[in-house]
RNA sequence: GGCCCCAUCGUCUAGAGGCCUAGGACACCACUCUUUCAAGGUGGCGGCCCGGGUUCGAAUCCCGGUGGGGUCACCA
C-alpha cells in the first residue's frame, strides 16, 4: 500500500549524541515512511544556540546513516521544503510570529528571565502551579515603549485559551483531554534574543514541512496540546499525533548516562552490528504478533504499522541486545566482519597497519572458526589473542588440572607426533592424535586438554585441530616445547 | 504539588471476554551433543499490582486505590 502523502519526520536537537532512545524514535518513523511508502524527513532542531554544536549534529547523522535509516530530505540531501535545520528558517518564524501578533493572537511580554523565575519559586513555595499569569497581556502601548526604552527586549507569547479543552486523538494512546485552564498558559513562542521557542518552530514546521504523522516519544505528549492551539491560531491543519512509549533505564527511571552505554556510538564502538541494533530496537515497544524475534529489516518494515506499538515504557537492558548481536555475528558474511575486525587487532597491536593477502586470509579463518563464541565484535580481539601473540600466562585452574610431571611427558610425545604429522591439516592432525592417545591408553582428552591450555594459555576456544592448523606447525612446537618447561620448572 | 500517560515472568513481549492449566524470547538452572567453551537440542524456574464491580464467564470491560513514568523553562 502507498500513501504518497505519509510524511514523518525525525527531528533531533544536536545538543549531544544520538541515544538509544532517540534511535528507536528515528527507526519507528523510519519503518512507517518505508511501509508506507511515505518520506522520512530528518530536520535539525538547533534553536538553542547555547547547546546546539555542528560537531553533533553531524555525529548524529552518522550514525542514522550507519544505522540504514536514511532519510529522503533532510541535511545533505535537501528537499522541496527546505532548509532543513531551524537555525536557517529564522524568517519563517519572525513571519509566522508577525501574523500572530497582527491578529492579536500573541503579545511581547517584558518580564526578564530572572522575573519569571523568581516568580515560579514562589508559586511552587505556596503549593501553586507556576504558571504565567499573563501581567503583559494587557500593556498599553506607552508602558510598552517605556519598557523598551528601558533597553527591555520582549520575548513574544501566545494568547492561550483559558476555557475549553483540548484534545489529542493519539495513534498510540487514543483520545487524551487537556483541561485548557489548568494545561495552558501564555507560553513564549518567539525568545528575547529573536528565535523561537521549541514549541513555536515546531508546530511551524510540521506545517511547513506538511508533516502527516508526528510520530515522537511520549514524553512530548504534554506540549501537544501547546502544538495544537498554534496550529489552529495559525490556521494549519493538525497532523496525527503517535506518542511512542519511553526508554528507561534498569531502575525505571530516564536513561542517561550513568546507567552505561546510551548513545548509540558508544554500541558501534563497543562491536555492535547495525542490523543488529535495529532489529532489537524494533522489538522494544513493537513486536509483529507473533513469536519471531530474529527479523531482517524488510521483513520489520513490511510487518509494521503504529497500532501495534504498546503503550507501555520499556526498560532497556543490554543483555537481549547482545544475544541478537551474536546471532547476527553467526550469520553476518565473513568478509564484512574481516573488514570490520581488522582495526581492531590492529589497535590491539596484534597486526602491522598493512594487511597483507595471507594474513586477512587467515584473520577470515580464525573469524570462522571463532566467532560463534563471541557476542560483539569488542570481545574478539581478547578472544582470539593467542592467535597473534604467545599466552601471557596460563590459566591458573587449567594448570592445576592439567599441567603436572606426567603431562609434560604426554605433551612431549605430542610435540613429536605433530613435528612430523603429513600433512598438517586438521584431518590428519586429530588421527595422528587419536592414534597417540591409544598408544598411551589414555581417552584422546587427556591429550586435547593439555595441549590447549600448552598453546592458547587458556581451557576455552575453538577445536584444538582448528587451533593448531590456524597456529601453523612452527608455532605449536614452540609453544609446546616452552610449556614442557615451564612444566618442569614450575610443577615438577 | 497540578496535569497527563502507563501497569502480564527479573527484562522484552503475545494476549483485543471463553482458544489461558497465561504462549514466546533474553537471562538463570539442569540435562544432552561434545576434546573444552560456544552454538544447537530438551526440560525447569518464573508473571496477569491490589480491591471492588459488569458478566454464565475476566489478564482482557468499568470504577477506585497503589505503584511507576512523563510534564509543568525565553531547553528541546
Amino acid at each position: 500500500m502507498v500513501d504518497e502523502r505519509v510524511r514523518v519526520r525525525f527531528a533531533p536537537s544536536p545538543t549531544g549524541y544520538l541515544h538509544i532512545g532517540g534511535a528507536r524514535t528515528a527507526l519507528f518513523n523510519w519503518l512507517f515512511a518505508r511501509h508506507h511508502g511515505g518520506a522520512f524527513i530528518l530536520r535539525i532542531e538547533d534553536t538553542d544556540r547555547e547547546r546546539s554544536t555542528e560537531a553533533s549534529a553531524r555525529a548524529i547523522t552518522d550514525t542514522l546513516r550507519w544505522l540504514g535509516l536514511d532519510w529522503d530530505e533532510g541535511p545533505e540531501k535537501g528537499g522541496p521544503v527546505g532548509p532543513y535545520f531551524q537555525s536557517e528558517r529564522l524568517d519563517l518564524y519572525r513571519r509566522e510570529a508577525q501574523r500572530l501578533l497582527e491578529a492579536d493572537r500573541a503579545y511581547p511580554c517584558y518580564c526578564t528571565v530572572e522575573e519569571l523565575e523568581e516568580r515560579r519559586q514562589e508559586a511552587r513555595n505556596r503549593g501553586l502551579p507556576p504558571r504565567y499569569d499573563g501581567r503583559c497581556r494587557h500593556l498599553t502601548e506607552a508602558e510598552r515603549r517605556r519598557l523598551e526604552s528601558d533597553g527591555r527586549r520582549p520575548a513574544l507569547r501566545i494568547k492561550a485559551p483559558e476555557t475549553g479543552q483540548t484534545v489529542v486523538q493519539d495513534l498510540i494512546r487514543g483520545t487524551v483531554v487537556f483541561e485548557n485552564e489548568k494545561t495552558l498558559d501564555d507560553f513564549v513562542i518567539m525568545k528575547s534574543d529573536g528565535w523561537p521557542t521549541y514549541n513555536f518552530a515546531c508546530a511551524v514546521d510540521d506545517a511547513h514541512m506538511r508533516i502527516s504523522h508526528v510520530i515522537r516519544a511520549e514524553e512530548h505528549l504534554s506540549n501537544t496540546p501547546k502544538q495544537m492551539i498554534l496550529c489552529e491560531a495559525l490556521g494549519y491543519a493538525v497532523p496525527r499525533f503517535a506518542h511512542v512509549p519511553m526508554i528507561l533505564a534498569p531502575d525505571r527511571s530516564k536513561l542517561s548516562k550513568r546507567h552505561g552505554a546510551v548513545a548509540v556510538e558508544e554500541f558501534r564502538e563497543a562491536g555492535y552490528l547495525p542490523e543488529a541494533i535495529i532489529n532489537y530496537l524494533a522489538l522494544l515497544g513493537w513486536s509483529p504478533g507473533d513469536d519471531r524475534e530474529i527479523m531482517p529489516v524488510h521483513e520489520v518494515i513490511s510487518l509494521f504499522s503504529l497500532d501495534r506499538v504498546n503503550k507501555t515504557a520499556a526498560i532497556y537492558a543490554v543483555e537481549k541486545l547482545k544475544w541478537v548481536n551474536g546471532v547476527y555475528i553467526r550469520v553476518a558474511d565473513l568478509d564484512r566482519l574481516v573488514d570490520l575486525l581488522i582495526p581492531r587487532l590492529q589497535r590491539a597491536g596484534y597486526l602491522p597497519a598493512p594487511v597483507d593477502a595471507p594474513t586477512r586470509e587467515r584473520v577470515r579463518q580464525i573469524l570462522a572458526v571463532g566467532r560463534e563464541r563471541a557476542r560483539t565484535l569488542g570481545e574478539m580481539p581478547e578472544l582470539f589473542s593467542y592467535f597473534f601473540v604467545e599466552p601471557a600466562g596460563y590459566d591458573e585452574k587449567g594448570m592445576r588440572k592439567y599441567f603436572n610431571p606426567e603431562t609434560a611427558e604426554i605433551l612431549s610425545q605430542a610435540r613429536e607426533v605433530l613435528a612430523g604429522v603429513e600433512p598438517f591439516v586438521p584431518e590428519t592432525i586429530e588421527t595422528a592424535y587419536r592414534a597417540l592417545a591409544e598408544r598411551l591408553g589414555i581417552p584422546a582428552a587427556q591429550v586435547i586438554h593439555p595441549t590447549r591450555l600448552a598453546l592458547t594459555g587458556r581451557t576455552v576456544g575453538p577445536g584444538l585441530f582448528d587451533i593448531i592448523l590456524l597456529l601453523g606447525r612452527e608455532t605449536v612446537l614452540a609453544r609446546l616445547s616452552r610449556a614442557i618447561d615451564f612444566i618442569r620448572a614450575n610443577r615438577g
